[in-house]
DNA sequence: CCATACCGACTTTTT
DNA sequence: GTCGGTATGG
């Protein structure tokens, strides 16, 4: 509903190309305009990138090529849809007709429509981890592995494991060997399990986010068809994000776009935060390689954040081991240097958030513009109990979804085995729903249904124990509802609940009332659509967690103050962002221990830090919560150890002491290089490694002078950070 | 064979 | 908080 707020008339006539040339500058201008062959755009945070390719849709457009010959892959759906809707304002609504989404959702809508060849019916079901796992489970106890010991891996790690190796492209008995060698000894068993859980899969119509992926790919490799009618059709092929592509998706996109080679794609290597799921940064350096006629354009100047901003989000990526292309520079004057706090524990972390949010509140500051960004889920509870008790309004991303939860996935079980009937995964959670049902008899039930035309009237034929007819036979009856195609989702639904509702109760009878809500909130988003099919990709493409949002923006938007992990404000600004928990085993996790997991976590703060537009404040306590509940003193995180102190603010902290409290704390990194010079004086000439050459124009503070770079301006740099070679 | 209750271990990030 | 194992009673 959002673009026809902006949508005045003139939008609605096509404008010229010409015109758009004037909204951007040169670099974007040329990535925008660019027409034929391959090209590699680097765009460094907050350089216009999102507005790079909303204008090249738009210019495309504008010169002729027709919107549904145009696919746009981005890396969550809502980022697609709303390039697309700006697309739209600036040239006209034939916009709409762009193909955009993830690697997973455009994936999904080819596959309905050629996954025959590969044996799959076009109405398979999307499953998510927790089906994944679910399905080991079966597996595990179909081939007696339960018997195995306590030691044999969980369906969790089995699930990931297999995962890794499809998206690494690497055998699994590699990935074994590699990270999980203590489960060497199951390596057999394993590999059963993987070969039993992909015929599982093709069996009952079920793919999970992986195949989505590899049959993409194979059908583009396999099915001349397929393949003629995907790769001709694309006459543009526009990649974000790329930097968080795995190789699997590279594949895809060299494969989509065969056949034109207009393929841009785009991505920054220093925001590259998703190796645990397989991609590689070093996608954007192989592209050249597999296209020699790309063209590199780089966008570098940074429009959203001040200087001081990027003085300190430049020194974190500084100190990265694998050296990046390109450091940022920003001509939005003025601005505070970045605030460092150390509270005394949790509770005074969220005191000081709150505290300070009501200060900007009453300078005149919207809740939509504040963010606080952690990462892992959980480090904003002590957070979000404390903005409940001020009355403060927020929305949390991230963490635990809806749809994860037991009572909706019960729910869901029973729309998707009427979706897709041969879904053993769900009629098995349907079974054990009915009283005096268990796993034995679900699987004998299953066994006897198994992969039959009809699989409804074999249920109705399936003579029922003494015990559990009496649910058995409810549950029929509903079946037979449900049947009814002239429902919709929502009729579908009541129907659904009317069953439900009793078993729920029981189930959950000490905290049903929570519960409940998320069943009404399920409610509303299902009347949402009038097609069962979408709104069961949708759950498992798209889970809500953020769908409040949507819902929000129609009741006059209400103020929300955003509470987020990294992960899930990627590409996202605000104007004042906090980050929190900045103390070692949170930020960077204790989970990683690997010097690359390690660099990953110095680029998710740089995703983090770099979010913020005129305020960032980072905060850690100097005591954090055991997981036995007792205080412990933290370790400051290594990261902030790194930033040179007069780029940041640290109110409270007298003079500067480097090291701050904290037993076992092993002092500084020393890892910052310091130019070993005297003074440079007004006139000198020097190298810096990005700018280039440049002659000291004045001193302006301790060890920092102002330079002018022919190529960039002037640069105010700070010689104990800098990479700075004296010439003369 | 099913339901329930209890204990201990582990809990990153997401399509 | 949730998963997995285990013990107990129906």
């Amino acid at each position: 509903m959002q673009q026809y707020l902006f949508d005045t008339p003139e939008h609605n006539k096509k404008k010229e190309p010409s015109s758009i040339r004037d909204q951007l500058n040169s670099s974007q201008f040329e990535a925008v305009s660019h027409m034929e062959g391959p090209a590699l755009v680097i765009a460094g945070a907050g350089s216009g990138k999102t507005r790079t390719l909303v204008y090249r849709t738009a210019y495309l457009v504008g010169k002729g090529v027709s919107p549904e010959r145009i696919l746009l892959l981005t890396f969550t759906r809502k980022a697609a849809q709303e390039m697309i809707t700006r697309a739209s304002m600036i040239i006209d609504d034939s916009c709409r007709m762009v193909m955009g989404g993830t690697f997973h959702a455009v994936a999904s809508q080819f596959l309905r429509r050629y996954g025959q060849f590969l044996g799959y019916p076009p109405n398979f079901t999307i499953i998510d981890q927790a089906d994944a796992e679910g399905i080991i489970n079966l597996l595990k106890a179909s081939l007696n592995f339960s018997g195995l010991g306590k030691k044999f891996p969980s369906k969790r790690l089995i699930v990931t494991a297999m995962s890794q190796s499809v998206n690494k492209a690497i055998p699994l008995t590699e990935i074994i060997a590699d990270r999980y060698w203590h489960l060497q000894e199951y390596t057999e068993e394993l590999l059963t399990i993987k070969e039993q859980y992909q015929k599982f899969k093709l069996e009952h119509g079920l793919m999970d986010y992986d195949d989505l992926l590899v049959n993409w790919k194979r059908i583009l490799q396999e099915n001349e068809t397929a393949r003629d009618e995907i790769s001709s059709r694309f006459k543009h092929v526009m990649v974000d994000e790329y930097q968080d592509t795995n190789h699997l998706q590279a594949d895809i996109v060299r494969l989509v776009g065969a056949y034109h080679e207009n393929i841009m794609v785009v991505g920054d290597d220093s925001q590259s935060i998703y190796s645990f799921r397989g991609a590689d940064f070093k996608n954007i350096m192989e592209f050249p390689r597999l296209f020699p006629d790309t063209k590199v354009i780089r966008l570098e100047e940074n429009y959203r954040s001040t200087q001081p901003i990027l003085t300190m989000t430049n020194a974190i990526i500084e100190n990265a081991v694998e050296k990046y292309t390109k450091k940022l520079f920003s001509r939005v004057d003025g601005g505070d240097k970045p605030i460092i706090f150390g509270a005394r524990n949790e509770s005074d972390q969220a005191q000081f958030i709150v505290r300070k949010i009501v200060e900007l509140l009453k300078e005149g500051e919207s809740l939509n513009e504040i963010a606080v960004l952690f990462r892992s889920g959980y480090h904003s509870y002590k957070l979000e109990l404390e903005l409940a008790n001020q009355q403060l309004s927020f929305e949390k991303r991230g963490g635990m979804k809806l749809t994860e939860s037991a009572h909706i996935k019960d729910v869901i079980s029973h729309l998707r085995v009427i979706s897709n009937k041969q879904d053993h995964l769900s009629w098995n959670r349907v079974l054990l729903l009915v009283e005096k049902v268990g796993p034995k008899t679900a699987q004998k039930i299953l066994a006897a249904v198994k992969q039959s035309e009809e699989p409804l009237d074999a249920l109705r034929a399936y003579k029922p124990g003494k015990t559990w007819q009496h649910g058995f036979n409810e549950l029929l009856a509903l079946l037979g509802n449900l049947e009814d195609t002239s429902l919709s989702p929502l009729e579908q639904f009541e129907v659904v609940m009317e069953y439900y509702q009793p078993i729920f109760e029981k189930l959950f009878h000490d905290d049903y009332p929570t519960r409940a809500r998320d069943l009404e909130q399920l409610r509303s988003i299902l009347s949402g659509y009038d097609d069962l099919q979408s709104f069961i990709d949708d759950t498992a493409l798209d889970p809500p967690g953020n769908l409040s949002e949507p819902e929000g923006d129609l009741h006059g938007d209400s103020e929300k103050l955003i509470l987020s992990t990294v992960h899930s404000a990627k590409g996202l600004e605000w104007k004042t962002v906090f980050i929190i928990n900045l103390v070692e085993g949170k930020f960077p996790s204790s989970m990683v221990r690997l010097p690359e997991e390690i660099e990953e976590e110095r680029r998710l703060l740089y995703v983090a830090a770099t979010r913020a537009k005129e305020r960032l404040f980072l905060i850690y306590p100097r005591e954090v919560l055991s997981p036995k509940r007792y205080t412990e003193p933290a370790i400051i995180s290594r990261f902030l150890e790194e930033i040179p102190a007069d780029f940041t603010y640290s109110p409270g902290r007298k003079s500067s002491l480097p090291t701050f409290d904290g037993a076992g704390f092993t002092g500084k990194t020393g890892k910052s290089k310091r130019t070993e010079s005297g003074d440079v004086g007004v006139g000198t000439q020097i190298r810096h490694s990005f700018f280039g050459e440049g002659k000291v124009q004045k001193n302006v503070g301790p060890r920092t002078v102002s330079i002018f770079f022919p190529r960039h301006g002037l640069k105010t740099i700070n010689l104990d950070y800098a990479k700075v070679e004296i010439l003369s």
